[in-house]
DNA sequence: ATCTTAATTTGTTCACTGCCGAAGCGTTCG
DNA sequence: CGAACGCTTCGGCAGTGAACAAATTAAGAT
């Protein structure tokens, strides 16, 4: 009289080339309209709809309605780290297009829409270790310095709802240890894009890191460019 | 010419309803026979052996040939924390088979082949607290106390092979936080089971924690029933 | 040696689903 | 207002795969 989860239907959301390559298209965090998505899975805009409909009812994407333009996107950050899980249990095809997790993406990444991958591991290392961030009890709360790193950073301060905690741990798979997700880790990649401290590189959901990057992240993180190159071995 | 994780693949495997009720079966951690899975899923003894031979041929469990019995299982305790975070994810069947995820699996269930839920999560604490492991860089090593606590629990020494961690941190989709998997955790979770200080409960994942546990956790880990009750409200 | 039981292989049936062409609806732009 | 564009719905076709029956292989049990 209980429950059992229904994998097969989550499952059968994901089973299909389209629809993972659609899924893969979108783990970078940003919407995109049913005619790219198309694009990117190489079929119809018809037939993108149609898998776009199951992905939303399978509650791994959600949609917004823009004018003529549907945007979709990842449905929320728990999906995001589900499918990273999945993407580092799941055979690669060499064959695609242009890479989500290649070599070059274990550095840094994005992930929904955080920052991911070894800097994203190294930044929220760096905001406990600095009192931005305090963690009691595996919840994240704002540290003394929170504001002032805010200020510094230049990010306008209210983060969320108040008394929400402004960041949750979300699960690293490639780094096997856990960065921030949440309106904090939001607002400090898109503060990072738009300044050009971090550059998308096209087409994949690697991060490049750039010289003004290198410099915010040494004085407000103390963190080098030898940190962020190391590469542990597994 | 870089890689795109191929998501189709797992999902196909997941994405028949059969399959999804052959792996919540295996998610104990106990391995079973075909005939004994086919009669879960209900389905005939063909085709469950063809869903194992999917299953095993995308990596998500392993089998075993003992005599004239194949015993199939969960393929490792990676495949067991993402089949985890999906089943989170997943909507739930209220007309099947007596539980998996319920009410009753958040305070102590197994997860793979060691412990998860509320219990798995504060024993794992306890045990680093109580420097019988400890933490560095997210990897996990023996602690001072680490013998001495093989001993009074009565398990014996050699776990794993030398100069590995004895224990690795595995994601608690239920508790948002790490228990311990590896063969230290598997060991724990045999001598709980064999001692009869926890008990499964028939036909689920859940486990009972007996009174002589109670004493054992109390004794041994420093908690009291009181601990393991509470719920945190989310 | 013979019977029984477990697991698999093969063949067939049947339902489902991914795909696109054609058509319909709604928004935007000239 | 009409043309263009984006998205969706509908219909038909083709490919896939889940189900079981029957037959095969293999390992105990008597």
């Amino acid at each position: 009289m209980t429950i059992e989860p229904r994998l097969d239907i989550i499952g059968a959301a994901l089973a299909d080339p389209s629809r993972s390559r659609i899924l893969c298209e979108l783990m970078d965090g940003r919407a995109f309209t049913n005619k790219e998505l198309a694009c990117a899975a190489n079929v119809s805009p018809q037939t993108a709809s149609a898998h776009l409909k199951q992905l939303e009812q399978a509650g791994l994407t959600a949609s917004l309605r823009n004018g003529r333009h549907v945007y979709h996107r990842i449905a929320n950050a728990e999906v995001a780290a589900i499918l990273e899980g999945l993407a580092q249990l799941s055979p690669t095809d060499h064959l695609s297009r242009p890479g989500q997790i290649g070599t070059d993406t274990r550095q840094a990444r994005s992930c929904y829409n955080h920052i991911a991958g070894r800097l994203g591991v190294l930044m929220t290392d760096r905001l406990i270790a600095l009192n931005v961030l305090m963690v009691r009890d595996d919840t994240i709360c704002a540290g003394p310095r929170y504001h002032a790193f805010l200020d510094e950073i230049g990010i306008e301060a209210p983060l969320g709802s108040l008394g929400k905690p402004p960041a949750k741990f979300c699960l690293d798979w490639t780094e096997r240890r856990h960065h921030i997700s949440g309106p904090l880790a939001t607002a400090i990649m898109q503060k990072f894009l738009e300044a050009h401290w971090l550059e998308r590189r096209t087409g994949s959901r690697a991060l490049n890191i750039t010289a003004e990057g290198l410099d915010v992240l040494e004085c407000q993180f103390g963190l080098t460019q030898v940190d962020i190159d190391l590469v542990d071995p597994v």
